[in-house]
RNA sequence: GGCGUGGUAGCUCAGCCGGUUAGAGCGCAGGAUUCAUAAUCCUGAGGUCGGGAGUUCAAGUCUCCCCCACGCUACCA
């Protein structure tokens, strides 16, 4: 296969119903970012797209919430993450949004094409219907009593509760949340995608990179876990997967289409085609072909996404593309794992996580710093961990101490003996070298000691091994700083002033090197240090490979004669009290958040006469085993003292079988039975729940007799 | 339960198709040094490579079983 000519780059598109943080820039931001600016360094053609995922029930709900239009939900938070985006240093070359009207058409022809070309399957199907509202409800306008943990607003979709994903039927007493209403059941039909159909070549595609008879890709060079989700779920067997919902916040399905009306796509389908419409968007206001970018052989298709997008990205967005016709198909996808935080999972609504624009306010002109911690944990085979006390030790350690020191030095020095201009050397003359001190060495074989850094770290960087890289750059800090410690300038001056100039001018050297190499990872840095240096700041137009060959010339980055500025702290220290102080407001917005945790709504009433319907007994647990296959079930044995019964609980999270005989209970004895799992389950046993989903028993007094009345 | 991915020094992680005394950074201990934001440089201590069995002349690296973490998935009447 050739090198690519050009490339398009995407990140995920992010969903506007909330700001941005730590997670998401590590995972699908940062590392693009980092790639596509040295793509730019390398003189390649490159196109980075990102943009709003503003369509989709979860939006519309969050509007209903608030009482404000979806609309006013997606401008807000667009704004928003588009604000804490470039304000981060994130180098899209668009940044669009899913409800523009260009992406409304784009999606629409998508769907008029598959539909025509048959790639579509029509399925008729109950869903439920909001009489007085006149409409169709979507899986997230239904809630109701969650069957599993008895949450009593559980999602169409899922319980936000027990995380247990459902389907709307399954609800208990079902409501609209339109008009609270009791919804009915009805017949609607909604387009699938039929991905079992193209389950050979997908499976030739992830596993053998091969497309349509020709090698597409190496698949030694995507990640394991990309591949191995993607073969877990072509192994579990592909399932069709509707692309069309009732709704009104969405994609309309083209008006001609019979039977379109009151349908939208599914967000998923029209996210990633988001990708190609802000493609156009782009290519408009450049007056550039986006059809190069996306259909032609030469162009390489990159996606990072994180770990809960790959089945879009690897499957279904390739599906949808091939069916579609003369789109490439992305020859990698590196999705990476979760960044915890402080040893827990992000999460929004427990208010437990790192805002971008919220770290900004706190640490203003610090954005490199929170890049170069967020590559250091960059999450690329497991999930990490963010901790305040190691983006204080990164920071301190490696910026300040290593890396900003060793420029200040040079900066210094060249100031102090030269008056900032960079000295002129006579090439013959040998320093120490800095990595052994007593050996020898000469200005230029330095300088190509420099170029295998350099290409070492370009090859990091192709193989998206972004931490790596950044070692690099340490690395040659490091180097710098151990030429200096091993030459002694502060004290050479006064004996050896000619070598002291190689030493000085191979460390300014070294420094501008560092303000190309660092652009991808630190841009801000990267400026700042052309500016100390008096040179012109990086367009990221080919700088990189202009380094490369200077070096492999023999001839120098910065010339003798120039002069350069007074030397300034690049980076400074994070102190303990700002450290603590992130600590805190961590510890309050958690505490608020728990507090704001939403009032348990009872249940809608229940009359005598529903209740008299229960027929409550006690009993002992007499036996108890888990069932097989199962993590969650415990089948048990229960003496009602007049008979007894076999009943299936799903328990064993919490209890283990042994610890649980004898135990008194409350059993729901006229249950109809259910057969779970192959046991037949006759009556569940009460336990009350704690928020955290711990259980415990119901049950008499002890010593009450085995089958005594519950009321 | 099934599938996937991980489990290597106190912490964060490298270790490719098996091959000499298992590496790096931070932290820790000792030393050198002062140009620099007490920064830098050198040296050292520290690991039965999750546990067990096997294949092999040789296993962190391959095979099998088990344990733990994370994710997907099934089960919760």
């Amino acid at each position: 296969m050739n090198p690519p000519s050009r490339y398009l780059v995407t990140s995920a598109l992010p969903y506007a119903n909330g700001p941005l943080h730590i997670g998401h820039l590590a995972g699908a931001y940062l590392p693009a970012d980092a790639f596509v600016r040295f793509l730019r360094l390398s003189g390649k053609d490159v196109v980075y797209i990102g943009g709003s995922d503003e369509h989709g029930a979860a939006i519309k709900i969050k509007a209903l919430k608030e009482g404000v239009t979806p609309q006013e939900i997606v401008d807000k938070y667009h704004a928003m993450i588009k604000k804490a985006f470039e304000e981060i240093g994130i180098s899209f070359d668009i940044y669009h949004r899913t409800t523009e009207k260009i992406h409304h058409e784009t999606s629409q022809d998508f769907f008029r094409t598959l539909y025509k070309s048959g790639a579509f399957t029509e399925l008729e199907t109950e869903q439920y219907f909001d009489e007085s509202a006149g409409q169709f409800l979507a899986d997230r306008f239904i809630i109701g009593t969650c069957p599993r943990c008895q949450h009593p607003e559980a999602y169409g979709d899922q319980c936000e509760n027990c995380g247990s994903t459902l389907s709307p039927t399954e609800l208990i007493s079902p409501k609209s949340t339109i008009s609270g209403n009791t919804p009915v059941l009805r017949t609607t039909k909604h387009w699938y995608l039929p991905l079992e159909e193209h389950e050979t070549w997908l499976r030739a595609y992830i596993t053998h990179g091969m497309l349509d008879g020709k090698e597409h890709h190496y698949p030694e060079e995507w990640k394991k876990h990309v591949i191995g989700q993607c073969k877990s779920w072509l192994d579990a067997g592909l399932q069709p997967r509707a692309i069309t919902r009732d709704l009104d916040w969405g994609v309309d399905v083209p008006p001609e289409i019979e039977g379109s009306e009151g349908k939208k796509l599914y967000v998923w389908m029209d996210a990633p085609i988001g990708y190609i419409s802000a493609t156009k968007e782009w290519a408009q206001q450049h007056k550039k072909d986006w059809e190069l970018y996306w259909k032609d052989e030469e162009t390489a298709l990159v996606h990072f996404i994180g770990k809960d997008n790959i089945v879009f990205h690897c499957l279904i967005f390739p599906v949808i593309l091939k069916s579609y016709g003369g789109f490439n198909l992305p020859v990698n996808v590196p999705a990476n794992q979760f960044v915890n935080l402080e040893g827990q999972k992000v999460s929004t609504s427990k208010g437990w996580a790192v805002w971008i624009h919220e770290y900004l306010k706190s640490f203003p002109d610090k954005q490199d710093e929170l890049r170069y911690y967020g590559f250091k944990i960059m999450p690329e085979l497991k999930d990490s961990d963010f901790t305040w006390k190691g983006y204080q030790d990164a920071v301190n350690n490696e910026l300040v101490n290593n890396l900003g020191n060793f420029i200040h030095r040079v900066l210094v020095l060249t100031n102090k003996y030269y008056n900032g201009v960079v000295p002129v050397i006579d090439e013959s003359i040998s320093i120490n070298a800095p990595l052994e001190l007593g050996l020898p060495t000469w200005h230029d074989s330095e300088l190509l000691d420099l170029f295998d850094r350099l290409h070492d770290y370009r090859t990091y960087i192709k193989d998206f091994d972004f931490r790596s890289a950044l070692k690099m750059l340490m690395e040659i800090s490091t180097t710098g700083n151990q030429l200096l410690q091993n030459n002694e300038p502060w004290k050479q001056e006064k004996t050896d002033p000619d070598e002291v100039k190689v030493v000085m001018n191979l460390g300014l050297q070294y420094v501008t090197a560092l303000s190309v190499a660092v652009r991808p990872f630190m841009p801000f840095t990267s400026d700042k240090i052309r500016e100390l240096l008096a040179l012109p700041p990086i367009k990221e137009k080919g700088e990189f490979v202009d380094l490369m060959d200077a070096l492999s010339e023999g001839k120098h980055l910065i010339a003798a004669g120039h002069k350069i500025k007074k030397a300034q702290h690049l980076f400074t220290k994070i102190t303990d009290e700002e450290i603590q102080l992130q600590m805190d407001a961590l510890m309050n917005s958690k505490v608020e958040a728990a507090g704001a945790e939403e009032i348990q709504h009872l249940k809608s009433i229940a009359t005598f006469d529903d209740f008299s319907k229960l027929d409550l007994r006690t009993g002992k647990i007499t036996a108890a085993e888990k069932v097989e296959k199962a993590d969650k079930l415990l089948k048990l044995t229960v003496d009602l003292g007049f008979e007894k019964r076999t009943v299936v609980s799903g328990i064993a999270g919490t209890y283990d079988p042994e610890s649980i005989v004898g135990q008194d209970i409350v059993l729901v004895a006229n249950l109809a039975p259910r057969k779970i799992k192959g046991v037949v389950s006759q009556g569940m046993v009460l336990l009350a729940e704690d928020k955290d989903g711990k259980l415990g028993f119901v049950s008499a007094p002890e010593g009450w007799a085995k089958g005594d009345v519950v009321r």
